[in-house]
DNA sequence: CCCCCCCC
């Protein structure tokens, strides 16, 4: 029979020494009920040994909860952290692993391992690395090799960590971020402060009290840290954004992904016994990485989305207090960022932030992790977690002030944002075609003012010029004499003359509905692409050519501001839609509605 | 133990 060797043979103690990841059959599990919640205890085997002596983390509750992780599936274990009672038995705690094959699969008990009775706390790694154990070996029916291809592990890159005596005052070894979990309690890292808080209170039913946050970052990982109360007391101060500290001693818990973007499954708590040292030598600890999107790009960008931006501050707003939905009272101050794309954007920050911004000068600002909002056709709004920086220690700065100091200050720059003086961005109110009748669009005692992306798929060709009074300020029809001579009742005169004029009915079209609408003169000619008197000479002269211009403007789609409101006629009520202005649609400003239509949608 | 991401 066929043999095969699965991965390379691992016996259970080298554990101890985080030989990862390896393989192992799941003998047995156990639930064991705790003040905190269940715990499982499991038996694994590589098939000639087995250990009883592993604990699962809770995160990974879920495994045995759902089933997955139960007697004779096989696994991979990735990661543990091995903890010593004070009995001098040993937990070997399971943080990360991964269920290879279910037991349905594996068909029962692999092979006949025994206890290993040895404790693996005892064997030190220079007698252990040379064991010699023979391959676990498995029928190949029972076991598909081809599930998985193991890479084949150098022992020294999975060696134990080395001390590190730079840390201060103790022998607890540096860690990196990635590596922390609440099984380990000796542990320092090396990181560098990345966003601090300020400090702020809060009351609710369980109490009171105040706190700051600040994110930390290493060459592995980042993660938030939390102080409380004293802990505030003694370290607000000392924490400065950008510098590099040890950290010990604090209290690791699971983080409620809810509140961070930050890459971690923990995050951790100050407590009594807590410190936070300076570390002078930062050398191989990250700064602050910003990849800042050129401002004139974030027109590309979805909104929503968090991106840097680094711009020269050209205006900022005196700040100002504005009241949330929420009846919370913040302040709010926004700047003007240009770029050397020679695009402006405006950047929103609030709170202190907003009241300490001090704009003289014309710094430059890099903000990394602002959100891009659509508000004003492309803004940002700082968020608790993006960093401000003024005048920040970076090339990309010091090359926008020299650029906006030779030239850049004379630009005649654009900006993504429309404010409501510059433009009509805050009066556009966009609309569906849908929503004209979901809203009861101009049912009020006013005309109702909207705006929308749809496209012309009809147009009443039909009686859509009429003969016009040619006095300049009247518009009446007038009346053909048949003499020659065409007579306005308005003005009360005859005229040898007569201009043709637009009423043009059409119908418009978005995704989910149409309209018709009005469109006079003006309107109707941009729409068409000729004048009305063209059109009406055409009409009289080449009617194909007449037709023409219907068919090459048909399924044209453009950018409609529209009046509704509700007229009664003959008794019947009904929505008269006017078209006040239509406006070309570049791609951008297309797909930009098409997306914001989609969302509204929730497609 | 917090957990607010806001306004025009």
């Amino acid at each position: 029979m066929q043999r095969c060797t699965l991965y390379e043979n691992i016996p259970l103690c080298i554990f101890a020494y985080k030989i990862l990841p390896s393989l192992c059959v799941c003998q047995n599990i156990r639930k064991i009920t705790g003040d905190t919640g269940p715990r499982y205890r499991l038996i694994l085997s590589d098939g000639q040994h087995s250990l009883s002596s592993f604990l699962l983390a809770t995160q990974l509750n879920h495994l045995p909860e759902d089933n997955l992780l139960v007697p004779n599936c096989v696994c991979k274990v990735k990661r543990t952290i091995t903890n010593s009672l004070s009995d001098g038995r040993i937990v070997v705690i399971v943080l990360d692993m991964e269920i290879l094959q279910s037991a349905e699969e594996t068909g029962g008990k692999i092979g006949n391992p025994t206890l290993y009775t040895a404790s693996p706390m005892k064997a030190s790694p220079m007698t252990a690395s040379p064991m010699k154990a023979s391959p676990m070996k498995f029928s190949p029916t029972k076991f598909s090799p081809t599930k998985f291809s193991p890479t084949k592990f150098s022992p020294t890159k999975f060696s134990p960590m080395k001390g590190d005596s730079t840390s201060p005052g103790s022998s607890t070894t540096v860690i990196p971020i990635a590596h922390l979990n609440p099984y380990q309690s000796k542990w320092t890292i090396r990181a560098r402060v990345t966003n601090k808080s300020s400090i702020r209170t809060w009351s609710n039913s369980k109490g009171e009290g105040k706190l700051f946050s600040f994110e930390t970052v290493d060459e592995s990982g980042e993660i938030k840290i939390t102080a409380f109360n004293k802990e505030v007391d003694r370290f607000f101060s000392l924490v400065e954004q950008g510098k590099v500290y040890y950290i010990s001693k604090a209290t690791l818990k699971v983080a409620n992904k809810q509140y961070t973007t930050l890459k971690n499954d923990y995050e951790m708590t100050l407590h009594a016994h807590s410190s936070i040292v300076p570390c002078d030598d930062s050398q191989g600890v990250p700064t602050l990485h910003c990849d800042f999107v050129p401002i004139a790009e974030l027109e590309n960008r979805d909104s929503d989305t968090i991106i840097d931006v680094i711009g020269v501050c050209t205006t900022a707003d005196d700040v100002s207090r504005i009241t949330t939905k929420t009846s919370r009272e913040v302040s709010k101050r926004a700047l003007n960022l240009i770029d050397n794309s020679g695009k402006v954007v405006a950047v929103t920050l609030w709170g202190e932030e907003a009241e300490k911004f001090d704009g003289s000068g014309q710094p430059v600002v890099a903000v990394k992790g602002a959100r891009l909002s659509d508000f004003g056709g492309r803004s940002l709004s700082a968020l608790f977690s993006s960093t401000v920086m003024v005048n920040p220690d970076i090339p990309e700065a010091f090359r926008l002030r020299a650029w906006y100091d030779r030239e850049g200050y004379a630009l005649d720059s654009q900006s993504l944002t429309e404010t409501r003086s510059a433009g009509s961005g805050a009066n556009m109110n966009w609309k569906t075609l849908s929503d004209i009748k979901s809203e009861q669009m101009g049912h009020g005692e006013k005309a109702e003012y909207f705006t929308c992306l749809a496209t012309v798929v009809y147009f009443r060709k039909d009686n859509c010029l009429y003969q016009a009074c040619p006095s300049a300020d009247c518009n009446k029809k007038v009346t053909d004499q048949q003499n020659g001579l065409y007579r306005c009742e308005k003005c009360n005169r005859e005229f040898p003359n007569f201009k043709y004029r637009l009423i043009l009915n059409a119908n418009l079209a978005d995704f989910g509905d149409n309209q018709w609408v009005t469109c006079f003169q003006e309107t109707a000619e941009v729409l068409l692409g000729h004048s009305a008197e063209t059109l009406g000479q055409l009409r009289d002269t080449d009617e194909a050519a007449f037709d023409e211009v219907f068919q090459k403007a048909n399924f044209t789609t453009h950018i409609f501001k529209n009046r509704a409101k509700l007229e009664t006629y003959n008794d019947e009520c009904r929505v008269k839609v006017t078209v006040m202005e239509v406006q070309p649609v570049d791609h951008r400003e297309y797909s930009r509605r098409l997306l914001s239509n989609i969302r509204k949608l929730g497609i």
